[in-house]
RNA sequence: GGGCGGGUAGCUCAGCGGUAGAGCGCUAGCCUUACACGCUGGUGGCCGCAGGUUCGAAUCCUGUCCCGCCUACCA
């Protein structure tokens, strides 16, 4: 296979001094697509290993935002690394039909247009959703692309295609058969702004200011003795069919069992005692009950053997029980009953309350509890086995706190309400009997009741909720219901589930509960739950508030003022818009897909709110752009050509050409640098690994930054230039030494950019395409191999360690003293070790180098020739001259700070050691070590007060 | 009312029983053979508060005060 042409590995193409994501992003994946690179293979026998995460799908309303960014990013890394590991692997993508969020978007269009749905007829207007649902459908698909999800998308499923409405009448069916599902009048949560009943979850409740609004009802047959009832919603007192007091409540004894006289229907109500519903230390003590509105009055009905007067329409508006009333809109009721109460004298007062509103998520309507029949799904007898797979670990919830609250809402869980009074979604398949009122289930069409045979019936005009068909998910979209589907015996169960924690038991738990019923075993095997993204100051992003960032802005970059009118397009208020411009001065740069991937993955997951920052992202964008700039300096050194343009060649700056023989097999370290960075390397690769496994991205892009940035951009590059581009009349190095370095070099980098390609897949195709590799690679960077941590050079760090400090600590002598970078300085350095001093002999050429080191003189430890200050790195004593260079002063405040410093910490060690408390019951190896870190303190203190004299010296 | 999470450097957060960490910020100096989206050095913290366990606690326990989120029928 042939990368694009301009990528071509080894050919001429400049690489420009700063990265920029436009020039690289976009190029690459249609590529990735058209080479087959993200295909899972179907393989029954399960030949390799398979992975396989299906997509939490996103609406078909949506488009997409911080939400998505997230989910893609982690579920790509996880995807891409397991590609890499050699995983037969499938990322499934698709899209959910979104019944309530969709229609009533397309409502709101045809309002637009003058009309509505029931003007259209269904038909017409599922036509009507499905040719909205072509144009927009494929939106969140192509930004998804953008942010270089791997997914299969041959795959992709949609929740209303053949297949799955297919899936989704076999489960319905099964389910009725086996008594799962039944029909049942009950109390529901009805939106009057959907006009369709939800489930509980659906139903946000807010506490909101409100009324307790008190009024007498008068007894009957008893003139003037009342009692006074309170109430949030009073309009429902036209519902009324009792009013109950505390048994024990002596203030109403005496009205226990009397009837009281309702002011505006014809009706006698009795006074009932009863313990569960009423809290006697509440307002009046005495409760109204409503038992067809509200769910606390429906049980006490049902203990009472109420009569349930429903006084509401499902518009909202009050029906013929409401009297005087009748045909208002619930809420001019309210202020309508009020005032004729008032009319009336009954009225007893009204105090400020605050309350729990229900409202509708999709449309902010108040829910209204109304009594109609529906269908459910039994759920405790399905939660059993999703509460024991999670028990027994055959799937493990991430991060584990979780676990609980799957538990306690698993062991809790209510009977769900599966109908939904909407017609985008699967017709409940039930068809009724209009002769003798049997109730056909069946997976084809019914074209007649199975009982009589008559013709005449008439199918459920409901559909499913959203939720039950993305309950079959994990195995519909794989090929169920037919079991020896391919896919589904190669990939199910899936590997992981990642999502967001809210939705916890919307969707993770019915899948597990689906899944375990239709299939005999779990979904996935892991449950990753990642948190909520906000804005940096951790407010939840919204368009009023102005604060959402829009991943694709992120990617492209956006000028100010598109950017403002954007977000006042979003309904923004006038203050955020001011917000936005003070936060956003210049507008939003363009830090590319690749930024915003690796930012996203450095947020701790147990972490429940992900505060993205620009600032952030720009964090991501400067380590690409680190990474540009490594390969570009490490490629003319490896002998790839025109990498930093023909100026650099016209210095007369040649390399030699790293043979491809050292790069299929390469050479074994030989200097103190080459068998640093591999065993950094390995260490890092482990590390990487490590996060991947427990899932903290956060801990594997951070050990790939330090390493990368901290070890081999500060470290490694910087003792490979005199190695393999020494300066001019610099010391000749040996050419099998650099042989070495320059395959290790080679080496290095590759696997960095393997490491790092699951986070940020186009920089690291781009750069990789370029560099110079083992033969055995495959064409693209998508399906190389992962690198697998080797073997650990425990000399080789602990010398570095040394070599480090010791350059260290001249630095911070020359910046201490404001020695001129430019200027040489004389250095000793001094140690009875005769180890370290042959390996600071050895690397002399990189302390020269890195410290601007001449002359350097290596020796032992004892004498201390006028004129140098010194300070300590380990076990070595670091003199830098200092006579002609600095004065007197400066030293003197130098080592005074110093000496501050480290007699602090001396005390403490003293003391913790004089303790025998502490020598003689803690661990022998504590102790030890801080007996060593006690001579090392000593050992500095001694030195700077020997510099003491030095002060004197610099004067004279 | 119940449950959960959090309060560590100016900001955002790691660390969760043995010398206080990162990124960003701040600061001094540098355009040093890739990178100023950079380099080198530095500044900065009674780890919410009070007790307890321990030789030793940011880390474990108890209490307490704040701040979030979820959940619940106070009419």
């Amino acid at each position: 296979m042939t990368a694009p042409e301009t990528n071509q590995p080894h050919k001429t193409h400049e690489l420009a001094k700063t990265y920029d994501p436009r020039d690289v992003e976009g190029r690459w994946y249609p590529w990735w697509v058209e080479q087959g690179l993200f295909e899972g293979k179907d393989d029954p026998a399960r030949s390799r290993e398979p992975f396989c995460i299906v997509i939490p799908p996103p609406n078909v309303t949506g488009s997409l935002h911080c939400g998505h960014a997230l989910f893609a990013t982690i579920q790509d890394v996880y995807t891409r690394q397991a590609r890499m590991a050699g995983k037969n692997t499938l990322w499934l993508p698709g899209v959910d039909h979104a019944g309530i969020a969709t229609q009533v978007v397309v409502e709101r269009l045809l309002k637009r247009e003058g009309t509505d749905r029931h003007a259209l007829g269904r038909e017409k207007f599922l036509e009507r959703v499905w040719k909205w649902k072509e144009q927009s459908g494929g939106t969140i698909d192509d930004q998804l692309k953008v942010l270089g999800s791997s997914c299969d998308w041959r795959r992709h499923r949609f929740t209303m295609d053949p297949h799955m409405s297919r899936a989704v009448r076999e489960a319905f069916v099964r389910l009725y058969q086996e008594g799962l599902i039944y029909r049942a009048e009950r109390l529901v949560n009805w939106s009057v702004g959907g006009q369709t009943v939800l489930s509980d979850l659906e139903v946000d409740s807010n506490e909101e200011d409100g009324e307790l609004f008190e009024f007498a009802y008068e007894v009957a047959d008893a003139m003037g003795e009342s009692i006074v009832v309170a109430t949030t919603r009073p309009e429902t007192m036209l519902g009324d069919t009792a009013v109950a007091v505390h048994p024990d409540d002596p203030r109403y004894q005496h009205l226990i069992g009397r009837q009281l006289k309702h002011p505006f229907v014809d009706r006698r109500i009795p006074v009932i005692a009863d313990s569960i519903l009423v809290d006697p230390k509440f307002g009046t003590g005495a409760v109204k009950v409503t038992p067809a509105h509200d769910f606390n009055d429906f049980a006490t009905g049902k203990r009472h053997q109420l009569p349930m007067v429903n006084i509401m329409n499902k518009d909202g508006t009050l029906n013929d029980n409401a009297g005087e009333f009748r045909g208002m809109e619930r809420f001019a009721a309210r202020k309508a009953v009020k005032r004729r109460l008032e009319e009336l004298g009954f009225v007893k007062g009204s105090k400020k309350h605050r309350l729990a509103v229900p409202r509708c998520q999709r449309t902010n309507t108040v829910v209204e509890p109304l009594l109609s029949e529906q269908w459910y799904v039994k759920a405790d007898v399905l939660a059993k086995p999703a509460i024991e797979a999670v028990q027994s670990g055959k799937t493990v919830i991430v991060p584990e706190e979780w676990t609980k609250t799957y538990m306690h809402w698993m062991t809790n869980i209510q009977d769900w309400c599966i109908s939904r009074q909407l017609w985008w979604g699967h017709q409940i398949p039930a068809w009724y009997c209009g002769d003798c009122r049997h109730v056909t289930v069946s997976r084809d069409d019914a074209k007649a009741c199975e009982v009589c045979k008559s013709t005449n019936i008439v199918q459920d005009d409901d559909v499913l909720d959203t939720w039950f068909s993305s309950g079959l998910w994990p195995f519909a979209t794989l090929g169920w219901p037919d079991e020896n589907a391919p896919a589904l015996k190669t990939f199910y169960p899936t590997t992981i589930m990642e999502t967001g924690f809210d939705i916890l038991f919307f969707w993770v738990a019915r899948m597990m509960m689906m899944g375990i019923h239709f299939m005999g075993d779990v979904p996935f095997r892991k449950i990753y739950l990642h948190g909520m993204v906000t804005d940096e100051k951790g407010d939840k992003m919204s368009k009023v508030k102005g604060n959402v960032i829009d991943p694709l802005d992120v990617v492209y970059g956006i000028e100010l003022e598109p950017l403002v009118s954007k977000i006042k397009d979003g309904g923004a208020t006038d203050a955020a818009l001011k917000t936005a411009r003070n936060t956003y001065p210049e507008g939003i740069p363009a830090y590319g897909a690749d930024a915003l991937r690796w930012t996203l993955s450095t947020y701790p997951p147990q972490q429940r709110k992900i505060p993205l920052s620009i600032k952030r992202i720009e964090g991501g964008r400067f380590l690409c752009n680190k990474l540009w700039n490594a390969t570009r300096f490490a490629l003319p050194m490896l002998g790839v050509v025109g990498a930093r343009g023909v100026a650099h060649e016209s210095e007369g700056n040649e390399h030699d050409k790293i043979a491809q023989a050292d790069l299929d097999a390469p050479p074994a370290p030989q200097t103190l640098a080459d068998r640093w960075i591999l065993s950094r390397l390995s260490a890092t690769a482990a590390a990487v690994q490590q996060g991947i496994d427990e899932f903290r991205l956060d801990d594997s892009t951070s050990a790939l930054y330090r390493f990368f940035w901290n070890e081999l951009c500060d470290w490694y590059l910087e003792l490979v230039k005199p190695v393999l581009s020494p300066r001019e009349g610099a010391p000749k190095v040996d050419a099998d030494a650099a042989r070495v370095t320059r395959a290790t070099l080679a080496r290095s980098l590759e696997a960095t950019l393997r490491l790092m390609h699951p986070f940020i897949p186009f920089v690291s195709e781009e750069l990789w395409q370029k560099l110079p590799k083992p033969s055995d690679r495959p064409g693209s960077i998508v399906t190389a191999p992962w690198p697998t941590p080797g073997a650990r050079d425990e000399a080789a760090e602990r010398d570095m360690a040394a070599l480090q400090g010791a350059i260290g600590a001249v630095r911070t002598i020359r910046t201490e003293h404001e020695i001129s970078p430019a200027a040489s300085v004389h250095v000793r350095l001094c140690t009875d070790n005769a180890e370290l001093r042959a390996l600071l002999q050895r690397e002399e050429i990189a302390i020269r180098t890195l410290a601007k080191v001449d002359p350097l003189e290596i020796v032992g430890s004892g004498t201390r020739p006028a004129g140098f200050a010194t300070s300590s790195a380990g076990e070595i004593e670091v003199q830098v001259l200092l006579k002609g260079l600095v004065d007197a002063a400066h030293e003197t405040a130098r080592i005074e700070r110093e000496l501050k410093r480290i007699d602090k910490d001396l005390q403490g060690m003293e003391k913790k050691l004089s303790q025998p408390a502490f020598t003689e019951k803690a661990p022998p190896e504590v102790v030890a070590e801080a007996r060593a870190r006690l001579d090392e303190l000593k050992t500095a203190r001694a030195r700077l007060e020997a510099g003491r004299g030095l002060i004197d010296e610099l004067k004279g």
